[in-house]
DNA sequence: CGTACACCCTGGCCGC
DNA sequence: TGCGGCCAGGGTGTAC
């Protein structure tokens, strides 16, 4: 489900709810999701003080009093729900694929859902957690000054592998899933079958600023919500209304006096959706 | 090292 | 109403 706009939307709900709180118990309703949880896990939790959320790419971190940090990713179909003291389930949720609830001392839940269950959550040294192993081979975040046409023409020059898979190569850059970097090419005017290394530094630059653009725009609405993604509130994001190509086959171009109608090809086992006129 | 592909898992939707 | 096939926001392991 999430890139990382909708990671951001967690990170941004949950901080709220959770910083400066002690877990008072947690509760695992499964030994593992992907992978088995760490040892003790629920033990190691209890009583512990969450003192910081941040997020590196599409992993969320809950940065903990003990001196350790919880990495959480949520594969395709995660979500965390939060609910108050005084707040009850919402009547019509599924409560099915609850895997891990955290009961907070100030009565407040916190619900990690994921009927997928590609997600997992780990605890690393918060003083290693750059150097662990889902961290350690990251490329840099597409917000903020770390991203740069020039490295990234550096990092595509062996690349023979199309534009469209390359960008969705966390090592490359870290946290574009398939919907943005459909819309980043969409915006670029860039093929998605072009390859890597021939693109110009010119077009990367292009290419460097559009995927800025989107991603702080998808933040700016909450993420994008296809099925069933929502924050920690329960609110649906609404960046998919936002959507030039992604999930729009046959449906006509968005660009001015564009009559071209948007295609679909499978691209390493993924779908890619793009305007067969405005992108070359 | 780069690339292609199967696989992990559940659920929604579509055609029959 | 049921069933098979296909699809889905991600990442890993393997073979070449």
């Amino acid at each position: 489900m999430p890139e990382l706009p909708e990671v951001e939307t967690v990170r941004a709900g949950l901080a709220p709810v959770l910083e400066g709180k002690r877990i008072k118990r947690l509760i695992v309703r499964r030994k593992n999701l992907r992978f088995d949880f760490p040892d003790n896990f629920a033990k190691r939790l209890a009583g512990v003080a969450i003192l910081k959320l941040s997020r590196r790419a599409k992993y969320l971190l809950l940065e903990l009093d003990n001196g350790e940090t919880l990495l959480s990713h949520l594969g395709m179909s995660g979500s965390f729900l939060a609910l108050g003291a005084n707040e009850t389930m919402p009547a019509i949720r599924k409560t099915k694929h609850d895997h891990v609830v955290f009961e907070m001392f100030d009565g407040t839940s916190v619900i990690y859902n994921d009927p997928r269950r590609f997600g997992f959550m780990d605890l690393f040294a918060t003083d290693e957690i750059d150097k662990c192993k889902f961290l350690e081979h990251l490329g840099p975040e597409p917000v903020g000054n770390q991203l740069s046409a020039s490295d990234l023409k550096l990092a595509l020059s062996k690349r023979k592998a199309p534009i469209k898979t390359t960008l969705l190569d966390q090592k490359v850059i870290a946290g574009l899933g398939n919907i943005y970097v459909c819309e980043a090419l969409f915006r670029a005017n860039i093929h998605p079958t072009a390859r890597s290394c021939d693109l110009s530094l010119e077009q990367l630059e292009v290419l460097v600023e559009h995927i800025r653009q989107v991603i702080r725009q998808a933040i700016e609405a909450g993420g994008s919500s296809l099925n069933d993604f929502t924050n920690a509130d329960g609110d649906l994001g609404y960046f998919q209304h936002s959507f030039d190509v992604y999930d729009r086959v046959n449906e006509p171009c968005k660009s001015d006096n564009c009559s071209a109608k948007v295609e679909r090809i499978v691209q390493g086992g993924r779908s890619s959706f793009y305007c067969p006129s405005c992108q070359k």
